[in-house]
DNA sequence: TATTATACTAGAACAATCTTCTAGCTTTCA
DNA sequence: TGAAAGCTAGAAGATTGTTCTAGTATAATA
C-alpha cells in the first residue's frame, strides 16, 4: 500500500519543523519534544516516519545537498562558453544560498560527518553523480585548452571553495561585502585562476583571447 | 593557589583523550565514560576541570583554531614579497594540516557553531586578532598595487576557501591529488586570481611584472 | 456499505547518559 | 606538623532519545 497523501504531508510537516528547530537551536539543543510541538505531531508519529533523530537530521541534510547541487548543474547546463560556465557555477550557488537561507545555513554551518553513517550510500550516490556531471562539463571544455589539466578535487576547490567560504560568512552576517559584489568578484577570480593555470600548463598553445 | 603541575598534566591528559574519542567516534557517540576510561580519570575529575562536555569540545576547538592561525601568521611574517606571502599562506596551512591531522580533522569536519556559545568571546577574540593581522599584511602589500581592492572577507575566501576545501577532501581520503601538488596549484591559483583582479581594478597603473 | 487489514497516532514506559552531589583523599603552604 | 584548598571518586538525579503497546483512522475488497 503506497504512501497516502496524508502521510507525505505529515512527513513534510515534520521535516519543516525539524529544519526550524535544528536551525534555530542547533542539533543538540533541540529535543524531540521541541520538534513534536512545532510539528504538532506526537513523538510516536515522528518515530513512525523516521528511524531516529540522526536520520531525521540526515534526511534534511541530503535534501539540502541535492537542491544546491541541482541548482548548480542546471545553471551550468544553460551556458555555452567556458567562461560563462565558471560564472554560472559561482553565481548560481550564491543565488541559491540567498533564496534558501535556512537550508543553506543548515548545510554550511552544521557539517556533521558522524551522522551520515546510515545515509552514506545516498550521500555517496549524490556526490558521485555531481562529480560526474562536473567532470563531463570539464572534459567538454578542456578540449579548447581553456581549462587547466588538474584533478577534479582541485577544480572543485578553486570553484567551490571561495564560494562556500564567502556564503558561510555572509549567512552569519560576518561579510562586509554584498552578495552581488561577492558573486562578481569571486566568479571573476575563479576564471582568472583557471585561465592562468591553463595558460601556464600549456604554454606552447596559442593563448585564447583574454578579455 | 595557582594550578599545580599535576593539574595541568591531568587537564592535558583529558584534552588528549577527548580529542582521540571525538575524532574517532564523533561528538555524539563519545560518552563521558569513554573519555573517562581513555584518560584514566574519573567523571568527577573531568567535571572538576571542565564545565561540561560541550565546553570540553570547545576548548579543543579553540586550541585547534589558535594553532592553525598561528602557523599561518608566522609563515606570512617570514615572507617579503606579496607573491611569497600568498604562497606561504596556502602552503603553510596545508603543511599544518598534514602535520596535525587529528586536530585538523577536528577543525574541518566538526564545525559546530552551536557549541561555541560559551566559548564565543574567546573565539571572537581569536578571529579578530587573526583578521587584524591579515588586514595589516594586506594594507602593506596593497601599496604597490599588487593586491586588489576588495573586502577582507573576499580575500579570506580566495586565499582560504580553496585551501580548506582541498584539505577537507584530503583528510577524508577523497582527494586524488597529492598534498604537495595541491599546494603548488592552489598557491598559484590564488596568486593568479589576486593579481588578475588587481590588474583589472587599477587598469591605468602600469602592470607589475608577471612571471 | 460492511469488513478487514494496514497505516498511522498517541503517550506512557524504558534506557542511556550528561550532570550534580557528597564524602574522602592528596598536596601545598605556613 | 596541621590546616586549608585542590583534587578524585563513584553513586544519585535529571534529562532526553528510543521503544512499546494499545487504540484510531484510512483504504481496499466483497
Amino acid at each position: 500500500m503506497g504512501r497516502t497523501e496524508n502521510t507525505l504531508r505529515r512527513r513534510r510537516e515534520i521535516l519543516e519543523a525539524a529544519l526550524v528547530c535544528f536551525h534555530g537551536l542547533g542539533y543538540e539543543k533541540t529535543t524531540l519534544a521541541d520538534i513534536s510541538e512545532t510539528a504538532a505531531a506526537s513523538v510516536g508519529s515522528i518515530y513512525h516516519l523516521f528511524a531516529s533523530k540522526e536520520q531525521l537530521f540526515a534526511a534534511l541534510y541530503l535534501e539540502a545537498i541535492a537542491a544546491s547541487q541541482d541548482a548548480t548543474i542546471r545553471a551550468l547546463r544553460r551556458t555555452r562558453s567556458t567562461e560563462e560556465g565558471v560564472r554560472a557555477f559561482v553565481c548560481s550557488y550564491l543565488r541559491w544560498v540567498s533564496r534558501n537561507r535556512e537550508l543553506a545555513g543548515y548545510l554550511l554551518t552544521m557539517r556533521r560527518a558522524e551522522f551520515m553513517s546510515d545515509a552514506e550510500p545516498e550521500l555517496d550516490r549524490l556526490n558521485a553523480a555531481y562529480r560526474e556531471a562536473l567532470e563531463g562539463w570539464i572534459e567538454e571544455h578542456r578540449a579548447d585548452a581553456m581549462l587547466p589539466v588538474i584533478g577534479v578535487d582541485l577544480f572543485l576547490a578553486i570553484l567551490g571553495g571561495p564560494t562556500e567560504d564567502f556564503a558561510r560568512r555572509w549567512l552569519v552576517g560576518q561579510a562586509t561585502t554584498s552578495l552581488r559584489e561577492g558573486s562578481e568578484v569571486l566568479a571573476r577570480a575563479a576564471w582568472l585562476a583557471l585561465r592562468g593555470l591553463a595558460d601556464e600548463r600549456v604554454p606552447s598553445k596559442r593563448r585564447a583571447r583574454r578579455r
